[in-house]
DNA sequence: CTCATTTTGTCAGCTGGCTGACAGTATTGG
DNA sequence: CCAATACTGTCAGCCAGCTGACAAAATGAG
């Protein structure tokens, strides 16, 4: 799924392209702000200039991570998902009938459309998967195990060191379940030793593999 | 999410794409068969020429459509999805490193691949909201609601017919849940005088609306 | 028509995981 | 240092929906 390697931010700030910078509208958005929500008024289409964006779906008592855009990434606000700024945040937005009359065109802006479509929707497989099939357990399994593999800090002993600054609450949000199942499974894991709980929202994973490999199995 | 009206296989008919006309290679497919299932070795790019081709994401013993792909659809082999055939089908096929040199940059084919994306993204959501927070019973409510309104057949008396030629296993599958489940019910719906079996496969729906906004509760 | 196969209906029993309740433990502000 | 507030652990009770089992019905081939 990945066509490009090239930003699409530098591309458009090519000279030649003075016409549809001039349509971009730049907005900032502080730290944990929305800058969209599903029911908006608001129909945008939006470039991220810089920080960081989370986008997920969310109902009720669950939501579901989708994936986090950085610069270059292109994104619709009438998608029915929450874009939520994870840092500081510059967009570059357009209002839909403009991006279609100037921008639906260049194969830049669709290429970085189909790249930021594509990821969202392997995302979206393996959720259904796991909502499908697997257990609670399995998917706090694979949840700690992607936060360790994308954002751990390796020790020196072959462990890893987890740092999210999440409540038990929210996990079992990210998770689909509810915050006494997910504490009780928590401590399961602590107690057949493959999960360390160092302080709040701090692990250690001793031994990653192992805990990967109880996906879905009963432990103990 | 709707781009572009052009059928991509207009476009690339016109005598300036010549070229990449002849890097595309015809397949045809007998109605059932697949055109891809996930694991296969081989990673290709295909056009939909004629026939409608089925795409959804299997495991074990469930199947989740994702869409129908028609003329001047785009699609890839290597995106963890089966795609078979509805019809007899042809497609216009090329590899994926071709792919990439001679048609992303081309506009057409990427607002293509823009516009498949985004519909199976959007079913994706339904799918992912179905299996969190709905339960069996409305997501079979939710399905037969679907059949109706896209192939049912309106009757004099305002009730829909609906032709659906799968068996209770089938439809099982289709929304996620066990034969005997679904098979109780059913007959729950025709005890409430919301759906009436005609024949095997074969239902009438007295009054949509009525069993639309039973969407999740229970009846009687 | 008859036997074999597939499809359906139904029931009992089980279980994962939800809910509510409550106590224990951190954390924070004043 | 003492509330007040937020987070965490644990347990009992409950229920949707799964499984297995089996009988009835429909279908189809010879």
């Amino acid at each position: 799924m990945k066509f490009l390697e090239e930003n699409l931010i530098d591309h458009l700030a090519r000279p030649e392209f003075a016409d549809l910078q001039a349509s971009l509208t730049t907005r900032k958005y502080a730290k944990n702000n929305y800058i969209c929500q599903p029911g908006d008024r608001e129909n945008l289409v939006f470039i991220v200039f810089n920080g960081q964006i989370r986008i997920y779906l969310g109902f009720e008592e669950k939501e579901f991570n989708l994936g986090i855009l950085t610069r270059g990434d292109i994104y619709s606000t009438h998608t029915g998902t929450f874009a939520q700024a994870l840092t500081d945040t510059e967009v570059l937005t357009t209002d839909v009938e403009t991006f279609r009359q100037k921008m639906v065109g260049d194969a830049e802006v669709t290429k970085a459309m189909v790249r930021v479509l594509g990821n969202i929707l392997k995302t979206s497989f393996s959720i259904i998967d796991g909502l499908a099939f697997k257990d609670v357990n399995s998917r706090l399994v694979a949840f700690l195990s992607n936060v360790a593999r994308k954002h751990g800090y390796h020790q020196a002993d072959g462990g890893v060191m987890i740092q999210l600054d999440l409540s038990v609450e929210q996990i079992a949000r990210l998770v689909g379940s509810a915050r006494q199942t997910v504490s009780t499974l928590l401590n399961d894991l602590s107690k057949a030793g493959l999960l360390i709980k160092l302080d709040r929202g701090k692990y250690l994973i001793p031994d990653l593999i192992a805990l990967e490999s109880i996906g879905g199995l009963a432990q103990d």
